[in-house]
DNA sequence: CGCCGAGTTGAACTGAATCAAGAAACGTGG
DNA sequence: CCACGTTTCTTGATTCAGTTCAACTCGGCG
């Protein structure tokens, strides 16, 4: 299974060396369910691609509340990639929400290819792009829609995600609590 | 006053006359407070770059309320870009919360402008990354913080918007109606 | 078998929405 | 420059979606 970046590289008909040597530099991981790939508060210099499994980044909050932003599944890339770019430690944390593959790339290496290679760039530009569009969504969906509205919206936006995941992890990620998500469900039963 | 593309341009060190070309493309509009750039459902294909004033984007919802997704004072960008990248028709109304002078850019300039100058395709995957960065932290007040917490953070984030800015408008990016935004505002005086 | 995390259910509470009415600020035309 | 109508902002009363806290069930796993 290659990675995603790998195949960007490809599309962008880089040499197969320049690919070779960033593959080579990619570390390809095993975790189980679980571990924790980046710590909040710590430095951390990786992004990660998700090979099989699926992972997650959170924050918690003041009030010790933890809050999904991205649940990452095969393909997906995932990183806090703020942290990186501003030279801080990192805002969130990431971890496997089932035993997973991974790549771990080295912050640094995306930078430079993108550098390198402006076509690698443009690529991103486009993946970024998507992402941008998929967070306005979220956002609207925060701003204008009930709890059972963004429900019904994920299960379908996602249906093979909404099954694997535990409720609870949705519930966070849709910005409300475990309890309303499981009210939010049963009256959905009846309809 | 150059737009940001063409600075963007220049950085890239592109051929003056590439960059001329482009100019010349773009429009510059001077538009009333008030007067609607973009309409929701109308075919639309173009990108702003606010040079004076201020634009603002926004959604209206199932139940005909609006929510303000962005502000574009001077030296932002702001489109609808989904509806363009998707072919399909406008999903943001954008207009002018002042008199402003802006740039008005045809999408598929910049696509070509993307496809053709890949260092360009660069600096915007950076300038993407950041907005990235900006809805990341936005999603995580929106699900974490309350109304008062919210709008410390934006009068202290961007605290020249704050005070040109009518409240309503702050309320809608929010996510907050007015009164609740008044009775925050009025709250804060007693500390 | 016993434990632990996940999910469910109930009851009380609360932050913000809604509805309604009035005050203040604004700009537009005479 | 004033008068008018239109937004914008404020304030109060009420309602409601979702939170909080607590208790209980269920299923898996050591």
């Amino acid at each position: 299974m290659t990675g995603t970046f790998e195949k960007i590289m490809r599309e962008s008909l880089l040499d197969e060396d320049v690919i070779r040597r960033f593959a080579s530099r990619c570390v390809r991981r095993e975790v189980k369910k679980g571990s924790v790939l980046v710590r909040a508060g710590d430095e951390n210099h990786y992004t990660y691609n998700t090979l099989a499994g699926c992972l997650r980044s959170f924050v918690t909050d003041s009030k010790g509340k933890d809050h999904i932003l991205q649940f990452a599944p095969e393909g997906w890339i995932i990183a806090d990639q703020e942290n990186q770019v501003k030279a801080s430690p990192a805002l969130y944390c990431i971890d496997a929400v089932e035993n997973s593959h991974v790549l771990e790339i080295d912050f640094r290496e995306i930078e430079d290819l993108m550098a390198r290679y402006p076509e690698v760039a443009a690529k991103l530009a486009h993946l970024y792009r998507n992402r941008i569009f998929a967070l306005y969504n979220r956002i609207i969906a925060l701003v204008s829609q009930s709890a059972e509205e963004r429900y019904i919206h994920f299960t379908q936006t996602y249906p093979q995600l909404s099954h694997r995941l535990p409720q609870h992890m949705i519930a966070s990620y849709l910005g409300i609590t475990p309890e309303a998500l499981s009210r939010v469900r049963k009256r959905l039963l009846f309809k």
